[in-house]
DNA sequence: ACAATTTGACCGCT
DNA sequence: AGCGGTCAAATTGT
């Protein structure tokens, strides 16, 4: 699963997105293509919790201030430190051009998440504040293993080092989106054709 | 001191 | 041989 989000300038810095996990760095490379280096994440509680969930974090070089979010495998850890709550303390202090009307709140705040599915919830809102307020030219959202295709998931069983296995992408995708009644906000960024590129 | 982060080296695949 | 990915060791911050 693969997800553009745009970070936020916090003064000269921008801020890491965060979909609400804790993550840690296990690696960095530069990616040939790209100006930017790749950043590659895992689940903090990798261990105990057995949380396999990967992260690769890659800033586009078309917009330096978006992120590819390449997210692998499935969590099992959800012990958010701050997220679930986002609509409520976002100030969004620094802006000050970028927002000037604030940003748009999700209808279904969940303040009390139930089950993994709040995972794919606090991401949808996540999202649609990241998305709701500083709309530059954010082109496509949620990008298919390709672009073209719909879940055209090839069958990559690659082993590496003898520890990993594959990456079960589009789990969490799955997730959200068929979360149903939750999934008709998702719904709203798929009908957006901000896309100019 | 611990945990997380950083940089380099190594491994596996194309 | 080159690229991409992961792990390991060292360093920094809390």
């Amino acid at each position: 699963m693969i997800v553009r989000v745009p970070a936020r300038r916090a003064g000269n810095m921008e801020i890491p997105p965060d979909d609400g996990y804790t993550w840690r760095k296990y690696g960095q490379k530069e990616i040939l293509g790209s100006k930017f280096p790749r950043s590659y994440y895992r689940c903090t509680h990798k261990s105990y919790y057995g949380c396999e969930a990967k992260k690769q974090v890659q800033r586009l070089d078309d917009d330096p201030y978006t992120y590819e979010v390449k997210y692998c495998g499935t969590h099992s850890c959800q012990t958010s430190t701050a997220p679930l709550l986002i609509p409520s303390m976002a100030p969004t202090n620094d802006n000050s051009s970028s927002n000037p009307q604030g940003e748009a709140l999700m209808p279904e705040a969940p303040a009390q998440p139930h089950s993994s599915l709040l995972a794919s919830t606090e991401l949808g809102i996540w999202f649609s504040r990241e998305f709701e307020h500083g709309q530059r030219e954010t082109q496509p959202l949620i990008v298919p293993h390709g672009g073209e295709g719909s879940s055209t998931q090839a069958g990559p069983s690659h082993l590496q080092g003898g520890r990993e296995v594959d990456c079960p992408v589009a789990d969490l995708a799955d997730a959200m989106f068929n979360s149903g009644s939750s999934g008709s906000s998702m719904d709203a960024f798929f009908s957006q054709p901000s896309q100019d590129n």
